[in-house]
Order: structure tokens, then sequence, then C-alpha cells
DNA sequence: TGCGGAGGTGATAACCGTTCTCACATCCGA
DNA sequence: TCGGATGTGAGAACGGTTATCACCTCCGCA
């Protein structure tokens, strides 16, 4: 495998301290080549632009472990499939996720510690929360409708509040 | 099929003016019978209490209704399999989910629209959002760990924020 | 009360995303 | 160079969900 210091760092964060491969290369490399949201299938049909030979079970197992690394992040079901994005930013943040072109920003959270408390009374003791936020981004919202992806996620699973 | 005042209340918040039937109402009354989120099987378990002979998409089918109706919620996926909750209040909530037993209680919108406005910065148009809280209830938190149902989602779909 | 159309039902097959298994290949430390 | 650990690809299996079809039930109407 060819493999420069960009793609060893990437690597070493798609997957932490584990061993490296070519296909691995492939599909960490196809997670940036992914604008917003993607499928496993997706990236599966992005890696193998690079490499033909690799295999469903081979991504799937290289996204879990992208996953158990923080490096890409479930972001619901479309379609009965499941939803990733690729996070930029390792710490806590959540996403905005655009319904008419499936293009996923970053979001700082826009809860606080006084506001969950105040949602957790009752005696419920809150702690983690999940917070997706559905809307135009700019491109859409100025009326210019972007290149829809084929597989846009128009509603990541339909249950978007009302 | 044996219909109370109640029944009828319970069949139109569920299906809307649509047809009723008496599977429509065992699978209503399981909703009510399911405590916390539940998945369809689940669902289809409770309602074959009262009436055996209910088929699986027959189930799908009314879940389905109630959802539309706004009944009852998706929130998320256990286990590759939906998990819905019925929601007593068809306004604007959110949902708290016990990790430990899988029960979950509503809570009001922990956002307001300054605070979504701020999420939005960069162009993003927010026109809905998506919060599930994730804790420990009362009575778990209290550390007399509940009744923990077999099926109990120990998390919607791992994906809680960081 | 009887009739007819609309729509719900159950059984079952099919679909499809995901996971498991197994033999083989590759990597890395000793 | 060797050997153990771990990644890989192919394909079968699994399981939740949906589609299909013939039949049944409900409801409005005369």
């Amino acid at each position: 495998m060819v493999a420069s210091g960009r793609d060893i760092a990437l690597l070493s964060a798609a997957y932490g301290a584990g061993r490296t491969s070519a296909q691995r290369l492939s599909i960490a490399r196809a997670t940036d080549a992914a604008s917003g949201a993607f499928t496993v299938d997706d990236l599966a049909c992005l890696a193998r632009k690079a490499d033909p030979a690799i295999g469903t079970a081979t991504v799937y197992r290289a996204v879990a472990a992208m996953a158990r690394e923080g490096f890409v992040q479930p972001v619901g079901v479309s379609d009965g499939r499941g939803l990733y994005v690729r996070c930029a930013d390792v710490g806590h943040h959540h996403h905005l996720v655009c319904t008419e072109c499936g293009a996923v920003a970053e979001a700082p959270c826009p809860l606080d510690a006084s506001v969950l408390q105040a949602a957790g009374r009752g005696g419920f003791e809150i702690t983690s929360h999940e917070v997706t936020l559905y809307g135009l981004c700019a491109a859409c919202a100025s009326g210019s409708a972007g290149p829809a992806p084929s597989s846009a996620p128009a509603s990541a699973d339909g249950s978007a509040a009302r």
C-alpha cells in the first residue's frame, strides 16, 4: 500500500491504533469524498472506485471501527439503511441535516446544563442526549436548489419534530 | 367487535377517521399496555393476547397508520428494529429514554427559537428538529433497578451524544 | 334488510440490509 | 524468517419489513 503522511494520519484518526490496510485507507478516503450523510452502500461504491475488489463485509467492519473511534457518527436511518456522517470535530457536537440535498454540517450543542436539568424534571437523571436539526442549507435556502445526490436522505427517518 | 365509548375515542385518536376493526382496537389497546418504548414485535405479542390470530402485516399496517396520525412516534432503532412510543401529548414534545429499563417519558422541548437560530449560524435555515434525552428514570436512578423488560432498548441506536 | 364497493385482514413469499463463517492473505513483533 | 494476530472476500444465513393476493368485514345507500 502506498500511504503518504497524510494517509497515515487519516488511518490513525479513523481506526485508532489498530492495523491498517489498503482497503481501510480506501474506505477512510471515501468518507472524505462523501459530501454530507452517507450509507454503508454509498461508502462501498466510493471505496470501490479506488479498489473494486473491496467486499461488503469489509466496508461494514471498517464503518464499525470508524464509528467506534468517533471518526464517523450514525445520524439515523434512511430507507432502513444506517446513515453516517464524517465528523471533523470529535468533541461534543450535533448535526444540521439539509432536507433538500442531504448535506450535513456540524453544530455546537444547543443545550446547556440548566436546560437539560429543566427537561429532566420528574426524577429523570439525564446522562446523554441526541439532537439533530433539519432544515435547508445556504445553497438550497437561496433557491438555487443544489445538486441533490441520488441517495439524498430527504428525512433521516421521518420522525423530525412536528 | 365490542367497543365502549372509550375504545371509540382510542380508535379515533389512533387511526383518525379511517375504518375501524377489532384487530386495530387490540393493537391500539396494546400501545396503552406497553410501558415505554416498544417494537412492532412487542406490540404484536401484546395484541395477540387479546386476539391470537392477528397477523404480522396487520400490525405493521396499524403501526404505520398510528404513526401517520401522530398517535405513536418512532424514536430510533434497537437491534435493527424500529422503536416506537405512545404519545399522550400530540403537541410538540420530545422523549426521555431510560437506558436501564427502557421506560420513556415525554419532555417539553428544551430548545427555544434563539437557541435554534444560534445553532443555525452559517446559513442553515432550521425548519424542524429532533431531540432525544437518555438517562435513568427515577426508579432506576434510586438504585432499585426497575423491572427491565426483556426487550429493553439499552440504547436507542448507540448514537447518544458523547 | 339486502346489496355493493371500499378497504382491512391473514398467510406467505420476497426483498434487502446486515451479520456470521471460513479459508486465506497480510502485517508486525520477536 | 517465522509465527501469531488480525484483516479480507465470498457467500450463506438471518431477520425485520414490505408486497401480493384472495378473502372478509364494515359502512353507506336504497
